[in-house]
DNA sequence: CTGTTAGCGCTTTCAA
DNA sequence: TTGAAAGCGCTAACAG
């Protein structure tokens, strides 16, 4: 059996409420050689105050939770270590749930709240199964929850953090008008996404801006995961070879599909075909060819999700909405060209 | 505030106790109609036992740590992806702490069992550090505790999941000799990894096994990161141009930087120099060229060793050492040679 | 400076 | 079939 206050009460001969003060710090209301005498005990036992029957009666667990779809993708591996990190910093520990988009597993979550296991929690990607009553109910409810990338029709989360999709993709367009692209194939993302449709949104914007006009043979619906990018371009490269010069992906990992068929089918990347992709994975700058890609920095943004939760658990009731930016990382997928 | 059992009871006008037995199904001991009754207002109430407070008396959580040094490696969110499956079908949450390799969060974790917020934990890999003597410590106090691919010396951990990583490595050097390979460099782990050591043993067997001699230059040390084996082949190519058609790293991440390093060169894989890794990650299928790689599957690891935990929690005290053997998964980062 | 007391929300004997 | 009461290990008034 585990050693509890009681224990080292008994053997300083002191009460527990002076053990518990000298656990937490309080020193007003301890003497001195009390204290020590205390503090030895509980060095000799090994004595750790049990934070179950702590939390109890404080209500705080120090614990959130993240969930996401998939660990082992880059990107929610990557927030998942700003997340890590930020609690971390913060004196948190967290909960991982990987969900594979269905949201059984986040309700099994939200309860996890409502038995007080953790203080908070924060769920990234847009759920497709439904209308998110749930979360939305609990977020109504002044849960501490943080959305993260997920777009709720008519509903405005108090603590969200977005990056600008549009923007984004609008930009990247603009940059390979400038190095000399006209033909822009797009592969996009899951057609229920919200974000994807931004994307997409973002991928007109730019040709219109640019006055070029938008092709539907040469836009795709993938599903961020890299085989969708594969057999994308597989399909351009089949029924659309000469009226495409680049291909911008709704993701990197899409992007890297993509240039694997440009490889199989005897093309290469930059040479023949360049590509870009969006969200700025670490890993597009490891793989050959590196990635030319448009995004945010991913750490960044699980950090600044988790600091918003934390602030919100130390009591700042203000809302926060925080749009992150998204910068280029030219690298080497994409070449200038001369005649589009 | 939550709703408690409490109001439950008021609100049904039966005991706690009642409403105790109702939510743990214990059938015998409640009426038909009582039970229908407490059901019905946990419905409407939209209650649900608080957790913590359950903890206190059974002193189970129903949670594991699982301690890493970084989940963004893809081998490390592999794993976590089938301990998090496997604590999953159990019933079990997962917590997630990642160490970078240092020791103080692994201390952390543990004080996290003393603090009986977890009922058992899965360390993985080497601390490179020290002696483990807090892990140590522990194990023989009996605290629940699964080690992967964890090697402490003159220690023996009741539950223990390992890779054949000689046996694994010899099977390459034997299958790049099949290919015809004779001049075989390889890029080994960080000296202090316990696996490393055992994988370098594992390729001088290989190679004395078909009688070749081993060559020092022809051998480096990385640190398991791509970044390393970007280095070693560079140095290789540099100092022992002619003296090798292959080369194995210890690890796929190191593999896939031998590939960019030689493509920088403006070589090529494999058709110029052959690269073979090790782990077997689902990453190394993805890239160009695809990275012919020896390993176990990294989920089912995760999984047997969540397994395991979960055994040892419901009571099973028996002790186990899985040691799982390694399968070859040919891609095309090799080919076959007439003269080494 | 120190201790007594009353719970936190729940499970678990033990009686009724 | 039910409930009263004790207590898990701790914190937090409230006294002394």
């Amino acid at each position: 059996m585990a050693v509890t206050i009681k224990d080292i009460a008994k053997k300083c001969k002191v009460s527990i409420t002076t053990v518990s003060r000298t656990i937490n710090g309080v020193t007003e209301g301890v003497g001195e050689e009390t204290r020590n005498r205390v503090l030895k005990a509980i060095k000799d036992t090994g004595y750790r105050p049990n934070s179950i029957a702590r939390s109890m009666i404080t209500k705080k667990t120090y614990t959130v939770a993240l969930v996401i779809p998939d660990i082992c993708n880059p990107f929610w591996a990557e927030l998942a270590r700003g997340v890590g990190d930020a609690c971390a910093s913060g004196g948190y520990h967290l909960f991982l749930c990987n969900t594979d988009g269905s949201s059984k597993e986040e309700r099994e979550q939200v309860q996890f709240l409502r038995e007080s296991r953790v203080d908070g929690i924060i769920f990234t990607t847009q759920n497709e199964e439904e209308d998110n009553a749930d979360i939305k109910q609990f977020i109504r409810e002044k849960y501490p929850v943080v959305l993260v990338e997920r777009y709720i029709k008519d509903f405005k989360p108090p603590l969200l953090v977005t990056i600008n999709n549009r923007g984004g993709i609008k930009k990247l367009v603009d940059y390979l008008i400038c190095r000399g692209h006209k033909k822009i194939a797009y592969i996009g993302g899951p057609k229920l996404a919200a974000n994807a449709a931004m994307r997409l949104e973002g991928y007109r914007e730019g040709l219109a801006a640019n006055g070029i006009q938008y092709k539907a043979p040469l836009v795709s619906a993938g599903d961020y995961k890299l085989g969708s990018g594969y057999e994308a371009t597989v399909g351009f490269l089949r029924s659309q070879k000469d009226n495409f010069t680049a291909i911008i992906a709704a993701n990197d990992l899409m992007a890297i599909g993509a240039c694997g068929a440009i490889s199989d089918a005897g093309l290469s990347v930059p040479r023949d075909i360049s590509v870009a992709g969006f969200d700025n994975l670490p890993l597009s700058a490891m793989i050959r060819p590196h990635i030319t890609s448009m995004g945010v920095s991913i750490h960044q943004l699980g950090k600044m999700a988790a600091e918003l939760l934390l602030e919100r658990l130390s009591g700042v009731m203000e809302e926060r909405h925080i749009f992150m930016e998204c910068a280029l990382s030219e690298r080497n997928s994409v070449r200038g060209i001369k005649n589009g």
